[in-house]
DNA sequence: CGGAATAGTTATGCCTGATAACTATTAAGA
DNA sequence: TCTTAATAGTTATCAGGCATAACTATTCCG
């Protein structure tokens, strides 16, 4: 006669049946878990997502100002300050002075910025292709096009 | 002659075609627009998303212990507490004793906690027809399978 | 010129998420 | 049985992301 099984080792599965309805709460799940790896991925060469992201940003569009970037990322400008801060301290970008405007930042990458933005972005390439092995390339043209769809529902 | 537009009003397009090249950037941006599209849609009935997702596992899963639900939702111990505790302040659930386990809690929804459930997710289904209205149903089925399969990739 | 708007900054607060350390209770092994 | 390990819940604490208000300096505009 087996007793019943009262170790939580295996916890009980619990019904989440509700929240599967919701497109939301799937791409929440998959998101953490893209999110968990890609900051693995950029652990070694110290970045964050936003630091990445404001980086890879700068290098791409070199001399844009503050707010500039700042509307790009969908951040504040306050919050920007302190990524903005740490990528300079860290002497990967400069805040150069705009000679016709002289409230506005100038950003730009230096050669250590760029060099960082070569290695990162080929690790966070590799780790989107180790992450996404799985699906096909018509399946993901076709994720990407919902995404981007559902992005410009925007309630603004 | 046509002066150039300094003005800011409609600031330069910035590029982030790189940042284009990954499927997270393309997740994080749509997510953010389903999350806050939720959060006004909850706002009205004092929820957040956790305490949103807290009420729906705890009806849906009468009984459940803290441990089961923090692990269901992906959050360590000390934080689902305090989520606990509001939901349990607000009289929506209860803090049962398991009888077999006195150091375990058996969480239940109170009949409050089940109309509100009914409200919140009526109101959350609504939300998520309105934003998703312009994709079908079949990309709508293939964008959770694909979410899915991105969500077990997990390299825990 | 003088008020409005803009760029950047500082201070501040809320929410999410993680860890360490603690109490109470239960399980497990010698 | 007795000791030790493990578990459930809690508290304290911290870091990160994100928002607003208020401020300075500068530029725009009527």
């Amino acid at each position: 006669m087996a007793k019943p099984d009262k170790s939580n080792v295996l916890p009980v599965k619990i019904n989440d049946d509700t929240l599967r309805l919701f497109i939301g709460y799937h791409m929440k799940r998959a998101f953490n878990v893209v999110q968990a790896d890609l900051t693995q991925t950029l652990k070694p060469f110290d970045l964050r997502m936003l630091t990445y992201t404001a980086l890879v940003l700068i290098v791409d569009n070199p001399g844009l100002s503050q707010s500039q970037l700042a509307q790009a990322m969908s951040i504040e400008r306050p919050n920007l300050v302190v990524i903005v801060d740490e990528l300079e301290h860290r002497e990967l970008i400069v805040r150069e002075r705009v000679p016709t405007d002289r409230r506005a930042y100038a950003l730009k990458a230096t050669l250590a910025g760029r060099r960082l933005y070569e290695k990162a972005v080929t690790a966070s390439i590799a780790h989107e292709n180790r992450l996404f092995a799985g699906i096909h390339d018509a399946t993901r043209a076709m994720l990407v096009e919902t995404l981007d769809k559902i992005r410009n529902q925007e309630t603004t």
